[in-house]
DNA sequence: GCGGCGG
């Protein structure tokens, strides 16, 4: 609801059949975002994509035009529905099919918000409808990457999921196609947020976690350290949270082969 | 000249 105050950087518009799709990436000082409306004659409705969620959004619309090109046109209707979760909200891609033919519906479910839904229909011809909306976020992302560097990383963490969008450096941390883990490995200027590190054992390795952060933003650096040599992951803190479930969804899963042994041999350093 | 079963 805070009309006016935030800028406008890229406006595209997509019509498909009688839709009309509205895509607009703005800013304003939390960060950024896509405002993805889909416009009918007589109705109006939005979805709000973090920046970091673009590229997620792009490679869900992939992954439904390939899938949907590998699997046999007709026949039953084929319901991969998955679920993305980003920051405070989380999207539901859902495909369906009804007289008027194929569509993706991805609606958007916030806390203290209704939820919002757009639809997009495949097309009557194979999944062009899709591939065009895909287009657009491809066209958006490039835009975001090159032309509009952020400009100055906003002071603070954002490790805050509760909070909202993430601040500044936004567009930089999307873990996309060509994460560039050797520019972030190459500028350490480490430790401008506090002592943090730990490192842990798991049989003969050992394991650091160093909390750092370059120009592009803050992040941990999860490094396996063997002789001389150092291998290491960068995580944006803005994944940290996702990071988080991911381990707790294997640690659920392997639970019976790895019982008793957690947590003995991690220390601080 | 459209239309999407959730509440």
């Amino acid at each position: 609801m805070n009309g006016g105050s935030d800028v406008e950087l890229v406006c595209k518009t997509l019509q498909f059949e009688h839709k009309l799709f509205y895509f607009d990436l703005k800013e304003n000082p939390r960060g950024r975002y896509l405002k993805i409306s889909e416009k009918t004659s007589a109705t109006r409705s939005t979805i709000i994509v973090p920046v970091d969620g673009i590229v997620w959004f792009r490679d869900l619309f992939d992954y439904y035009i390939t899938s949907a090109d590998h699997d046999g046109v007709g026949g039953a209707s084929v319901s991969f529905s998955k679920e993305l979760k980003l920051e405070t909200k989380v999207f539901y891609f859902d495909v369906g099919e009804n007289k008027r033919g194929r569509f993706l519906k991805v609606s958007e479910a916030s806390v203290s918000r209704n939820r919002s839904t757009i639809i997009v229909p495949a097309g009557s011809s194979g999944e062009e409808g899709w591939l065009a909306f895909k287009n657009i976020l491809e066209e958006i992302l490039v835009t975001n990457q090159q032309h509009m560097e952020p400009p100055d990383r906003l002071p603070g963490l954002s490790d805050d999921v509760g909070a909202g969008f993430i601040s500044g450096h936004s567009g930089l941390s999307v873990p996309g196609p060509e994460l560039n883990v050797d520019r972030y490995v190459d500028l350490p200027s480490q430790d401008e947020m506090g002592n943090l590190s730990k490192v842990m054992r798991a049989d003969q390795k050992r394991f650091f976690f160093d909390l750092g952060s370059n120009n592009r933003g803050h992040f941990l650096r999860i490094s396996e350290v063997a002789g001389p040599d150092r291998s290491s992951i960068i995580l944006p803190l803005s994944g940290l949270t996702q990071f988080h479930e991911m381990i707790g969804h294997f640690v659920e899963v392997t639970k019976d082969r790895i019982d008793g042994m957690s947590g003995a041999n991690v220390r601080t350093v």
